[in-house]
DNA sequence: GTCACTCGTTGAAGCGCTTCGACAACCGCT
DNA sequence: AGCGGTTGTCGAAGCGCTTCAACGAGTGAC
């Protein structure tokens, strides 16, 4: 029961312009991209044509004569363990960034894997692809370099094979919380990571972190060891009532900041007297949290930015670094302090 | 310090699989839409050619000769006092809906405000939109009308104007809650809600939730008011600590649902011996509590699914309900008890 | 054996834009 | 006065696809 398909209203064109402003198409499309001089009084006289007429041009049109879209894709990881707000984070950045440079965004979820992209770049949709928290080993890295269009991967995959990368210097990071807590005195310290699931799936940023905790942990004669969490009070609690004899915590995991101060403070032990606390999260999350928790920030926007910026240099035939790694930053809060032991 | 573009590669064309396969440009295309009948052997010959070459047809080019681009846009909201996972689901649902009917989905955000729809309806971006979380009186709301391509808003605006709403039946959902608590005896309810912010800008559900559920109240002898409450701990304790004598509580407010019972538990009050708690929010966040709640579900899923199905089934001219609100279900889980008093 | 269909296929037109090459008109030089 | 060099504008080609009208080859009815 198809009814008529409404006769969808003439839409304005490029001609209808010209035809308003006296002037022919190929004008008004140099004044729309400025790729030829024209002349003021008609450059003017374009402009006000398009705004009398609402004119809009056709994305499809342009993008085909102009074989670019002018739409970037972003792949994002809607997978167990992520914390959204943190994803959404990253999102929000990378589309205004794209908006600002012009760009629109176009979402894709993992699990449409490397086929999903193949698609989406085979079929000129769009320029280039940034992709959020690749695996260790994920299928899609390979696929990537295949592809016609660019792309730049926020985080490190094990095999960046090269590709454009961008990321926190999580090593730094994690060697820089250790160092701080060091500096305070502290000797037995225990980092409450990522989930399990994360670990098992090779997410690089968990690993690098884990990994540049031990190693610093060793250069500055301080015992750590790294437990995973899963993003609920029960879990929470059951770790923190694990850390043994520790005097700090380093908390890499957005999803039980909360969680880990509630057990802290159902166990009686005050922050930062007691224990201190660090965490590596964005500020809004440390924040957020009660008390403000001293962190290493995750600078969501300038990562998410950057990978635009990247992206479309390279895209329009720029040479961009291979890999860049942002320094890590450490915010001294309320929630850490020497240890009196 | 522009260095020449890459020189694309030669995309693969309709015509390079007509001539692949041994027939016309025209017949490809025909074995792709199937709006044609096409022998077997030919169909055959020509899916093998496709997929030998790798084809994909270019999306600006079937944009701009078909009239249709097969990308909808989603409008999220990113604003403060959303609960980001809960949008996240909406979005990581809506794009599974398009998905599954051969559609991409271009993310915009609120700040690209009514100018931003005009732009991308106008380029023919997208075939349709879909909008989340539309305050009482938004401005985009009367651009929409105006639009040529269809749109569905995930919520209800005070002036629906004609266009297609799609969410659950909040005030139901309220009246659901009370009448639940109301049958196990409770006599003073008090309704946690979104924080102040929301209800300022005049969003929909939280409202019409707080009303149903002083209406239901009303008509069935039981005392309730509402508190808005910031998703962060020190707000849901204070919110806590200020409920009196009451007996129940309704939490609409994913953010703080943990907050909230922590702060229960902190005041010794046990759940739900001492003070029964329902909330309205999607399954996951329920049983991902502690205890896990009885709650009112939010179906997330089957309202992306539907604003989905709404939008593409009006952008084939179909006729579809204006108003569509899913009836809500109560899970009874142990959060809940009679009120023994 | 012819006619009227249906079925499968094709060529060509055209979607709205960008961009190339051409070309007047004007400039300041000799 | 004639020259080469700008500058501003235009016409036309072409991007890769869909779709329309047309047409040849079968098919069944008579």
């Amino acid at each position: 029961m198809t009814e008529d398909v409404a006769p969808r209203t003439r839409v304005v064109t490029i001609t209808d312009v010209a035809r308003h402003a006296g002037v022919s198409a190929s004008t008004v499309s140099y004044v729309l991209s400025g790729k030829r001089s024209i002349s003021a009084g008609t450059r003017a006289r374009v402009q006000a044509s398009v705004r009398a007429l609402g004119f809009h041009p056709h994305a499809g049109a342009r993008a085909l004569a102009s074989n670019r879209s002018n739409v970037i894709a972003l792949a994002l990881p809607l997978r167990r363990g992520m914390h959204l707000p943190v994803v959404m984070q990253f999102a929000a950045a990378v589309l205004a960034a794209a908006r600002a440079a012009d760009n629109d965004v176009l979402l894709v979820t993992a699990d449409e894997g490397a086929a999903g992209l193949r698609r989406i770049a085979g079929s000129a949709l769009v320029d280039g692809l940034i992709l959020m928290d690749i695996e260790t080993s994920d299928e899609r890295v390979p696929t990537l370099s295949e592809l016609d269009r660019p792309s730049v991967l926020i985080g490190l995959p094990a095999e960046p094979a090269g590709l454009i990368c961008v990321d926190l210097d999580f090593e730094r990071a994690g060697a820089l919380c250790v160092e701080h807590l060091a500096a305070l005195g502290h000797r037995r310290i225990v980092l409450l990571g990522a989930p399990q699931v994360v670990y098992d799936r090779g997410t690089g940023f968990a690993q690098r972190t884990r990994d540049a905790v031990q190693v610093a942990a060793q250069r500055n004669g301080v015992r750590a060891y790294a437990v995973p969490v899963e993003p609920v009070y029960p879990a929470a609690l059951a770790a923190v009532e694990g850390i043994g004899d520790a005097t700090a915590l380093i908390v890499h995991n957005e999803g039980v900041v909360d969680h880990v101060l509630t057990a802290l403070r159902a166990l009686g032990r005050r922050v930062p007297q007691d224990i201190s606390v660090l965490a590596i999260c964005p500020d809004e999350v440390a924040l957020g949290a009660t008390p403000p928790l001293s962190n290493v920030r995750i600078p969501a926007e300038e990562v998410a930015r950057l990978a635009v910026e990247l992206l479309l240099a390279r895209g329009a035939g720029h040479d961009v670094p291979a890999r860049t790694l942002l320094p890590p930053t450490l915010t001294d809060r309320t929630s850490t302090a020497a240890y009196a032991g």
